[in-house]
DNA sequence: TATGAATGAGTCTTCATTCAT
DNA sequence: AATGAATGAAGACTCATTCAT
């Protein structure tokens, strides 16, 4: 409502958006309240006027931080299912490819950190279930397709694909090989479970 | 003779041993080289006869992790190439299973953690694609096979499913996430360059 | 209302003054972080809100030193010009001797740790000019005194008693000394420039 | 006599100069025993061998290292005594020239940091104290002189002169420092010595 | 005598957190 | 709610010295 309430919202944006700028430059480990508070041009009380503990920043921030990494699923008019999954990983893939590869092992990093990490991870094969329940819902494929299993094997697949460019950027074209992988395997995966108009 | 030698090698094997301990406990960043000499009784100056910083011990242990993870490629007697090759995968990520998870994850952490690291994700394509060709010498795969792009296929996907792991050890099982894959899409992706006996 | 802002200048100068008192007692390389802040009764931590390094807190305490080493040039209403000049250079000595040794020592050692620290040399030569163009003006000294040559002559020989005393205090006697330069040769070298009223 | 006596005579010559070798280029306080005896090569034990703690060394070196800036005295047999005088001090001040500044630099930090350190003051005064007496016994100069006062303060005009030297070799030429004194003041100071031939 | 591994006190520096203003 | 000075534990690293071989 007031005044107040929106400065108090404003700092705390600023806290963030400082942690934020300076992950991406220095990692995850080596940021500090300091530099967060310089950075932000907040004084160092103020930040635990808002956060507890770092830590608490930092877990706000990932959330923040990852939501940038995630698609939005729309589903297309397109008649295909194969072609509506192909776009959607390739849209998956875009967004991650498009930001920098610094921000991309920033959060292989951070993600592989522990299991306190994993929601990225949950929500990624949810979105992807859900996108198959939308595909069985809209008739276009059976209803007994193993949701679950081919969301895990596909969101596998692309946690693979952004892995080895992370090790290797010189030799892994990440879009590309998401291209192959839909060419190669999409259709032999998803045949049986085609409902062919 | 060596007596003053072994006890030097030992001492230095006390140190290694005694962080590769930790690590495993409190993860990579978190362990202190006041940590590792009192684990392993030996003073903090000798710590520094060995290791000119602490880097140098994380890198010594990198490396005998990255042994520690290569598979050997034997070439079993089996008849079927797509046994060979399932078998060959799931050799592979056993090694990676039956280390422990914190070895996985710091494993991850490091390779992701600049492009300088990328040898142990070419090592392994390479081990592949020998395979590959052991099998086509064997006139077991046509010599058109892609071998490059199925290595890289196969292992992106074996390096999704440890990133995986890593981030969710409690919804991924990697040894059955190997062997779905396998069933589901090996003949698929093989059956071209297939020789029947 | 600068409660705080007070109470900051005033650990500042804590730190300061334990430093300098330490200096005095054990020289600038042997005196720690350490043996400031337990000198001063401040805590470690906070020696760096206040200094980047020890290095700046040495640099703040040459900055004070070389105040304190500063001669105030003031023309006496002396009519002799050597008994000015005398006096004027006894001051300057006496400047320096009243310090303690371990203080000239110090400042021996850092003056002479490289060019960048020349100032206090140049300044002392400009101040001597100084002094000697007054003269030329009050028509005790001729317009042709050679101004920066004489200057230079006497602050070297200045800066020679500094250092000899530094070195050997017990067979040097700095203000002696000075004295005994000022009768030898003080006359015999301005002789050639002195007014006679 | 043997082999193992001119062995132990080289090994601690070898640690002298490795040292000597290591001041020039860290300074004084910045040479540690592991530097020297990786520079010349020896054991760390052996260091203890020939000297109870490293200071001994420092000790010995500074023997060793300022002899080398000591000048022959060679009485020529020039008659004049001014002009045997004047070529005297400007040897001196050449052997000090013509090393490297920062040995300079590095004789001054030395020398001045505590009395222990002041027998070359005490041999430089004691050497042109000889030179003087050689005069008086050649009958250039008379019995009454003040040999050790004069010596004294001519000295006191070279220390000035290389300590202002290292302070701002830019503005400071030594050699033409020197002359200079000699120049104007040498004979006003020797007057009532000389003895006319 | 030569060796070099072992020692541990000591050094600088960082940083999350607290608290009086 | 905002501030920023104060804190002290913890970290990496150095180095003169000892001592068994």
């Amino acid at each position: 409502m007031g005044k107040r309430e929106d400065n108090a919202i404003a700092t705390r944006q600023s806290l963030i958006e400082a942690a934020d700028h300076l992950i991406v430059q220095k990692g995850y480990e080596n940021i500090s309240v300091d530099d967060i508070v310089k950075t932000s041009g907040i004084a160092k009380g103020t930040f635990y006027n808002y956060f507890e503990r770092k830590e608490d920043l930092i877990f706000e921030l990932s959330k923040e931080h990852f939501a940038k990494l995630n698609t939005q699923t729309i589903l297309s008019e397109q008649d295909d299912p194969i072609i509506i999954i192909k776009k959607y990983l390739i849209d998956f893939m875009s967004v991650i490819f498009n930001s920098k590869i610094e921000l991309a092992r920033q959060w292989v990093r951070y993600i592989s950190f522990s299991e306190t990490n994993s929601n990225k991870w949950q929500f990624d094969v949810q979105s992807f279930e859900q996108l198959l329940m939308k595909l069985i819902d809209a008739d276009k494929l059976k209803v007994n397709t193993p949701v679950h299993q081919l969301a895990q094997l596909f969101l596998t697949e692309m946690y693979g694909v952004i892995f080895t460019w992370c090790i290797s950027p010189k030799t892994v074209d990440p879009i590309a090989t998401v291209k192959r992988f839909c060419d190669l395997q999409l259709s032999a995966l998803l045949q049986p479970y085609l409902i062919n108009a």
